[in-house]
DNA sequence: ATTCAATTGATATTTAATCTCAATTTCAGT
DNA sequence: ACTGAAATTGAGATTAAATATCAATTGAAT
């Protein structure tokens, strides 16, 4: 299904499916949770397909365009993460600061205001990334 | 006062408060808006304070660890991008993908949302980044 | 003033990501 | 299937941000 959604972007960008794009494309999908350009590189060398890194990236900027895929743009140290996001609820996430448990959760009232104040700022809003911190369920009774 | 913040901070940890800490922070709270570690560095130079690419850097992991300062995005090019927060309102941003471009904005019903989803999750919530990726007015029209 | 751990700064290094450009591949039109 | 124009690839060079190194220097507790 994605394939189709990446030919069609392709198609009318006026741009070519290539072995390495299709490859790419098929690795993206072929795993869930979150990776950096550097470990898609080197999963598909490891499968033995021939792309280089500049294909890599160049098709990651396509796939992100295209909104098939996501940057979820936090990264301490080390690339920028990505995430596939076709075919999946966006979310966005709660982190407690002490044990490091991650909570998805997903509000529509977040999702219309956000773009609510796209349209107030004249911004056309690809993508977010909200991240609470604090403490979960667990933790919270340890910090008074 | 930062000043005194900063000093408390430092004395906590058993470190010195040098000639270079104290112009980093100094700048950093002379101006408002955004920097990033670069500018500031370049700032410093051009007011004829002597302190190293090096300390500047330090500096100003420093200041996040005390609280004055946040790191807000790692900017699409070029480097991260911090704001001294202390004694300023929250606020989220908006940067485009293209320029760099950073619009703040606030809203009440994005807050009290999130407390409400903190509240259905049992989670405490201290703290939250928001960051929408996109284009601005002046870069989407070259993204047709 | 003395002492010692913390700090500095010039430079080298690391790391992510982009750029270059000749060789190759895709695909629309025939 | 063939052809040619245009897009794409890849190896390696390049850029740029940020960190590491380490001898010389400095802050501040005593």
């Amino acid at each position: 299904m994605e394939n189709k959604v990446f030919r069609n972007f392709l198609g009318k960008k006026g741009l070519k499916l290539t072995k390495e794009r299709t490859a790419v494309l098929k690795e993206v999908f072929s795993f869930h949770g979150h990776f950096e350009p550097e470990h898609l590189y080197f999963r598909l060398r490891d499968r033995g397909v021939k792309a280089s890194r500049a294909s890599v990236y160049r098709t990651l900027h396509l796939l992100v365009e295209s909104g098939l895929v996501e940057k979820i743009a936090r990264s301490g140290k080390g690339g920028n993460i990505y995430e596939h996001t076709y075919g999946h609820h966006h979310h966005d996430h709660m982190i407690c600061e002490d044990c490091g448990h991650i909570i998805e959760f997903y509000s529509e009232g977040l999702e219309s205001i956000q773009e609510q104040v796209c349209i107030d700022n004249n911004f056309r809003g690809i993508s977010h990334t909200l991240e609470i911190r604090g403490y979960c369920e667990t933790c919270r009774e340890l910090k008074p």
